[in-house]
DNA sequence: CCATTTCTCAAACAATCGCTTGAATGGATG
DNA sequence: CATCCATTCAAGCGATTGTTTGAGAAATGG
């Protein structure tokens, strides 16, 4: 009775109700289809945020960062707590993390123009040597290698790579001279597209340090399963 | 989007960076954002199609069809190659299904009214019994179940479940009586939202067969190794 | 050469989106 | 209770999107 037809002679609820459908999948992508959200996804797997953390992070209005929020919401990817008067939010589910690092990875492999944005906003990349998961995993069993978070501190609290030393990105050049001589040095941040890492290890280059980045960053580590320290329960993760 | 210059303009200072950096990521999300475009991507998720053939699979134009397929070419999600009148249009890489996959069990899981809509569309599915790829596997083992491939042909030919028996929609009752009667029936398609499946298995229903339905597509199936028959080289598999 | 098939492009429209501004909400605090 | 604050809402603008229509371009066959 109604089993291959597409003909408009049923203009089909059928039809209808595949455009209501594949509209609704639709309305999951077009939540990420927006620089700015795609940022404030970024930003939200590393941690919970307020609105105005996410607003000063990806230099918004709060206005529109928490309209950009609400637009998340109501696509599900993002879910809210309420906190006297602050509304803290959060990535909705571990899948909203899969999407993103899968949106992401797509834009790295297919869009041509991607890697001169990411050299504009990184600077130039090709003298910095990267390392993957697997590699550092192996070397630190042997421990001959110092591991730097070069995040803020309330990050590094929230949790971090086993032994890495917390060297927020404003006090490298303070804490360079404490990083032993005899051991290379490797750096990690949010991520593949976070300045943090890069900056310090230009900055180490400038002091005759060698280090090497650490291609993932905490989200994508820990999604691998990759073993993650938490600083004392003192600290909040968000430092407010 | 953002009243930023979209030109090959160096942006100016890092936040013009940041942003056109992730307008970037945003760009390959937008290409998803649209549910006509969702359903192209499934539909090249099956296979190769040229502009026509997924105008007509989709019900729509075919200069709509075709603006949508640049739209998702300029993003890199499509890829074609021009057979003498005819352009071919397939999934750009395997990175693209990764990220429809993604947003289509996001939408899944976080949509609420999603199984609403789907509902409307595949009809009600709780009388449905599911089997998912592990126990299928195992069951093929056993050789105690017959797997019928209700699509079309030419999606059978391209690729299909070992030992499948090819049922294309429109002949599920001529040829319902020459299944087995003694074993148990599996019936797959596209995925989990296509149609073919479910109104086969109501229509075994309705012939006093049971069936069950595999929860996976045929590109979920491959793309989770599963070992897939191809058929005489007659109807050419998508080219790849 | 012309005619046909198949696809893409250009113009146009209503609808939607991103961002800003200014006012309103809803808890917390005194 | 009034006051403060973080957040949200509402209205408005310019820009972008999805679709249609009709014309243009590329390969094929006579």
């Amino acid at each position: 009775m109604v089993p291959v037809d597409q003909e408009a002679d049923v203009p089909s609820t059928r039809r209808d109700a595949k455009n209501a459908l594949f509209d609704g999948f639709g309305r999951i992508a077009a939540a990420l289809g927006s620089g700015r959200r795609a940022e404030i996804v970024e930003v939200l797997a590393q941690g919970e945020r307020s609105v105005e953390q996410v607003a000063t992070e990806i230099d918004q209005s709060v206005a529109n960062t928490s309209h950009h929020l609400r637009t998340l919401a109501r696509a599900g990817l993002v879910a809210s707590r309420r906190e006297g008067t602050h509304v803290h939010y959060r990535l909705a589910s571990d899948k909203v993390l899969e999407v993103w690092l899968a949106v992401r990875g797509l834009a790295a492999e297919q869009l041509a123009e991607l890697d001169a944005l990411a050299d504009a906003y990184l600077g130039d990349r090709s003298q910095i040597d990267e390392i993957d998961r697997e590699e550092l995993l192996a070397r630190l069993e042997h421990g001959d290698v110092v591991v730097i978070d070069v995040r803020p501190t309330g990050e590094y609290a929230a949790g971090h790579l086993p032994g890495a030393i917390s060297v927020p990105p404003e006090e490298i050049d303070e804490l360079l001279d404490e990083l032993p001589a005899d051991r290379e040095i490797v750096a990690y941040c949010r991520g593949p597209y976070c300045v943090y890492a890069d900056d310090a290890i230009r900055r180490l280059a400038a002091h005759g340090r060698s280090a090497r980045r650490l291609r993932e960053g905490v989200p994508e580590w820990r999604r691998l399963g990759g073993p993650v320290e938490v600083s004392a329960p003192g600290p909040r993760p968000d430092g407010g």
